[in-house]
DNA sequence: TATATTTATTTGGTGTACCAAATTTTTATT
DNA sequence: AATAAAAATTTGGTACACCAAATAAATATA
């Protein structure tokens, strides 16, 4: 009865979305199976027919480029996504470290206008719970301004946008300090002797290394 | 990378439940081919299937029937789609006549936990948008007692528990009675010249017709 | 440049879920 | 019981999305 065409197309699309924007290399067959975590026969014979759809090309030095309209389609995927991931983390109290594999399956729910009340519930939010960029409908995102906490300026004001390090124990670690994105802080002091950070944090004041204020993304306030 | 597997599966523990509790003669394979718009080859394979999974049995008399496992299957399918479908009623703004193709949906996302955590969200609903009764965690309902008020008995008080019609036009008709769910009601008298219904609402007499009372579904107190 | 390595591509296959059409079996009707 | 009708089943197919292994082509290295 249903078709699941598009779920493995937007997993496509989304995918090499991504190898585009966060490489500058050329994206290749290779490079794309291995994200996709398939077989590079699959892919290839796949990014054929996406190429027929002109969802992407397969250019004549055998990379791999998404066109507009697939371009289109895939950053409104990832809206989807995003979405979903606020909608787990802000409603169903999921951990923003939780929620990957469930976004993966609420992202290919076919209805535009669902995602479009999603959006408004959960009051347009520009940012999902890892503070990456929700595009609107149109595929629009706005930039996203956020820098390493330890480039910042002390005696200033941000907010905890995202992560670089997102493994377990770095989350641990940031969850006793009561930092997680979104949360607002205060840079109190470099500390020179030491290079670490003195931090105002929900009116207590924390102490962590540089290496942490270098995994730390904060936007100015 | 993920199998929809369940995803049929679902679909046909689903049906056959329906066509086992809605009708009292025993399902045969026309019967569950029609009712999921599927070949009836398809569907006997897919039966065979399922009955080596245990999860239904291809009787000697060739009537189908879920065993135990299957039952219990079935009815966490739909209390996941009844969910849902309180979740775009209540929360998404959605008319409860326009949610079903979304629930088909929604009801196949795979996550136990989620299911859980969307039920508390939405407050533990015993019944959802189209006063149907929403399995708990455990499969089991609350019989759902409602009736239209049109075969009601005069005298009698009850709780209007759901409306059939959730047109914008009926809620203002009714709106101006002071008549949503919740609230209660006293059934004074069927005018019989008229077929026309005499109601208590808030200590007034209200009148309206047979059409109306058909869609308003109430509960003995 | 010759060779090794990596990447791309082809070939022949799988499982799932579907179908139409032909055949067999069962049930109903005369 | 004979026949008609309905239901079940078999047969031979399809599309989709995947794979492993073989081969060809491109790139890198000695």
């Amino acid at each position: 009865m249903a078709h699941f065409t598009h779920h493995s197309e937007e997993n496509y699309l989304k995918t090499l979305f991504k190898l585009e924007t966060r490489q500058d290399k050329k994206v290749n067959n290779t490079a794309l199976a291995k994200a996709l975590n398939l077989n590079p026969a699959t892919v290839l014979e796949m990014v054929r027919k996406l190429t027929e759809r002109k969802l992407l090309q397969l250019r004549p030095d055998k990379s791999i480029r998404l066109t507009e309209t697939g371009k289109k389609k895939a950053l409104l995927t990832i809206r989807k996504h995003r979405l979903w991931e606020v909608f787990l983390v802000e409603k169903m109290n999921y951990k923003w470290n939780e929620v990957h594999e469930l976004a993966e399956q609420l992202e290919h729910i076919e209805s535009d206008d669902l995602v479009d009340r999603l959006d408004k519930f959960l009051g347009n939010p520009s940012f999902d719970p890892h503070g990456d960029p929700i595009p609107d409908k149109n595929g629009k995102t706005k930039p996203n301004l956020s820098v390493p906490l330890s480039d910042c300026i002390a005696g200033k004001n941000y907010t905890v946008i995202n992560l670089i390090d997102t493994s377990d124990a770095f989350l641990q670690f940031l969850g006793k300090l009561n930092i997680l994105p979104g949360i607002k802080i205060k840079l109190l002091e470099k500390l020179e002797y030491d290079n670490s950070f003195s931090v105002e944090v929900q009116k207590k004041t924390v102490q962590f290394s540089e290496k942490v204020a270098k995994n730390i993304l904060v936007q100015a306030i």
